[in-house]
DNA sequence: TATAAAAATGTAAGCGCTTTCATGGATTGG
DNA sequence: CCAATCCATGAAAGCGCTTACATTTTTATA
């Protein structure tokens, strides 16, 4: 008998031994124990209840309450080679376009049990690789990244670690990329040629920074590429970039009513900008839309809601943030997805803009 | 010798097979087995290279770098119980100033090497208390919540996971829970003897949704405190809440309007219902701040953009979101650290309040 | 009722790291 | 030149789960 009773007690104190002297949170086999079952088992009833007895399900249950049973996410993902979790890196957190998209984004994934980590690259690539790198060691499944542009070794990343992504806020026919957007330089297209057709000829663009930012950089180009169809150009005097603060938009009236010939229409690459050219505009009892046109782009609910509300390109954030997430859900439960999803943007004509002045 | 090296091939084939047959990333091992050296020696170049030969260092280094290796951080969180993620909770991402607030909490977190969790609770306390839940799952290090009541719940789970965590945008001398934030209430108290020094009397209160929100509902109290003080209160006509949308300020005022002695100074539970506000008492021709004195709170950016600027209360949440992040770092790090910050907001009186006309 | 098939449960081998403890080589002092 | 220390490295035991496979129990079939 003793030696039996000491074989015995080896296996019973490994079990015990965590569970009594420190005072941690249960594992899965704490709760087993207290069921009387096998680890197997519990681990059936929670995540493949439907192969486990009912009286079964219902006493393990009981026991998971009991000892307010938690599972241990890292050991899960390290058994599953699955973290449920989607990683996000977008320019910034503190712009509401980007607030809007993340959040529908979040709130998808949510539904599907996934959570979200977000990281901000700060408008710079290399810190965005980086953040990348950092999601991908935290063993995200997924990811949404906002434009195409992106570091060579990011895509490289990706491609080796296999881990799904998509493109959003941009969408080229021809990328090879996945993507769910609308196409920037179309949209800037539209809007221009809106404006060269109730007869600006004199228009001047405040750009957001296209640096490292290719949808600021897709929408230049298809203002240009409006003006250009028609024959005409920025004076070199009237093209310059400005950073996203309404501030800068005031300045940039400054700059453009200094000019030798100002505009008679400031197309901007964002409301933020437009707005600041708003203000300043008003600010200085110059009248908008009689004496200067403007027009934003986003959508901003802002944008509709100043005096005089303006002219912009509704763009579909929201619609943005929903698609991408169920792209990647849908790729991690092995559905078919489309590779590529073309959302419509809006040119959305309010009250300021108006056919150029008869002087 | 047969039998030899059949036991040789077991070893041997466990380290190969996986590198040779299925095409996955490498691991530890991988990396231990090109540099010649053990997986211990490897993991102590990668975390505690001081304890390491220099020549080692290089060596492995190498090793490291032409297989790419990327740690597995599932793994290395069931090793260490350490995730090195914190995560958050906010209301709703779709929020300027709490958009500020979690850039600034992130930015400093990625400095430490901790990764964000975000999660969004849409302003419903079940729904926070199920976030923090699954965020306690996926083993967050710390936790960042806003405000300072919360379910019963939530606070046993974080409690008992031993979860370090900051309440933030609330500040309570006597709160039980670490926090790090402005007092709501005083703010609004002081806002409000602002506008009775001046020579208000007769203030209306377009207040943000109370239900589930201490702030709102510090707000209030604050303004209330300060009309009771000198004897006045709010007429019940002259106190709604309203959701948090510019539309619901211009709906607001539609409101106030109606009522038999319609107000002449209207405080309101956030900028963008003051700003709703504004915009609808310049659509309808009302001199602000002559015939009508209006008073926003949190200070975004916009409040001082748009004419008249606004007159409100600027709130630190920039600083509220470094400081947290440095509270649960300093925490996570053992170092000493106070458990509560008493942040000061600050009053900003700009161009839409004025004594009420004389009539 | 005996037996084959199906269903429920248990056993135990990992998942990819970190870290304690053991080991052997280099260093120091006598 | 040997014993006593140190230090760098390796061996191996987990961390808390999931799951393939083995085993037992139940159900169906003849």
């Amino acid at each position: 008998m003793p030696f039996e009773s000491g074989k015995e007690t080896q296996t019973g104190k490994s079990l015990s031994k965590r569970s009594q002297n420190e005072r941690l949170s249960p594992r899965l086999e704490d709760v087993a124990q207290l069921a009387g079952v096998s680890t197997a088992t519990v681990s059936r009833v929670l995540n493949h209840p439907e192969s486990v007895t009912p009286q079964m399900r219902q006493i393990v249950q009981t026991a998971v309450d009991t000892l307010g049973y938690i599972p241990h996410g890292a050991a899960r993902a390290l058994a599953t080679r699955r973290s449920n979790t989607v990683g996000a890196v977008i320019p910034t957190i503190d712009n509401a376009i980007f607030a809007r998209c993340i959040q529908a984004f979040q709130d998808r994934l949510f539904e599907s049990g996934f959570t979200l980590l977000l990281a901000s690259s700060d408008y710079n690539r290399d810190r965005e690789q980086r953040e990348v790198h950092a999601l991908v060691e935290h063993g995200i499944d997924g990811l949404l990244l906002i434009g195409e542009i992106h570091e060579k070794g990011l895509y490289d990343l990706l491609q080796r670690k296999q881990v799904p992504y998509i493109n959003t806020w941009t969408y080229r026919e021809d990328s090879p990329h996945p993507c769910v957007g609308f196409d920037n330089e179309q949209a800037a297209y539209r809007l221009t040629s809106y404006l060269l057709d109730i007869g600006h000829t004199n228009i001047a663009m405040v750009a957001g920074i296209t640096e490292d930012n290719d949808r600021a950089l897709n929408r230049v180009q298809g203002v240009k590429r409006a003006l250009k169809e028609r024959g005409f150009n920025f004076l070199p005097e009237h093209y310059n970039e400005w950073a996203y603060e309404i501030s800068e938009g005031r300045k940039a009236v400054n700059h453009l009513l200094a000019t030798p010939t100002p505009p008679t229409a400031i197309v901007c690459g964002n409301d933020i900008l437009a707005l600041g050219v708003l203000f300043e505009c008003l600010a200085r009892g110059i009248d908008v839309p009689a004496k200067m046109s403007i027009t934003g782009f986003d959508g901003l609910d802002l944008a509709g809601q100043v005096a005089p509300p303006l002219t912009t390109v509704h763009i579909p954030s929201f619609e943005m943030g929903r698609r991408s997430a169920e792209y990647l859900v849908g790729r991690l439960n092995n559905r078919p997805v489309a590779d590529k999803t073309k959302l419509e943007s809006s040119l959305v004509i309010r009250n300021t803009t108006a056919p150029p002045s008869s002087q």
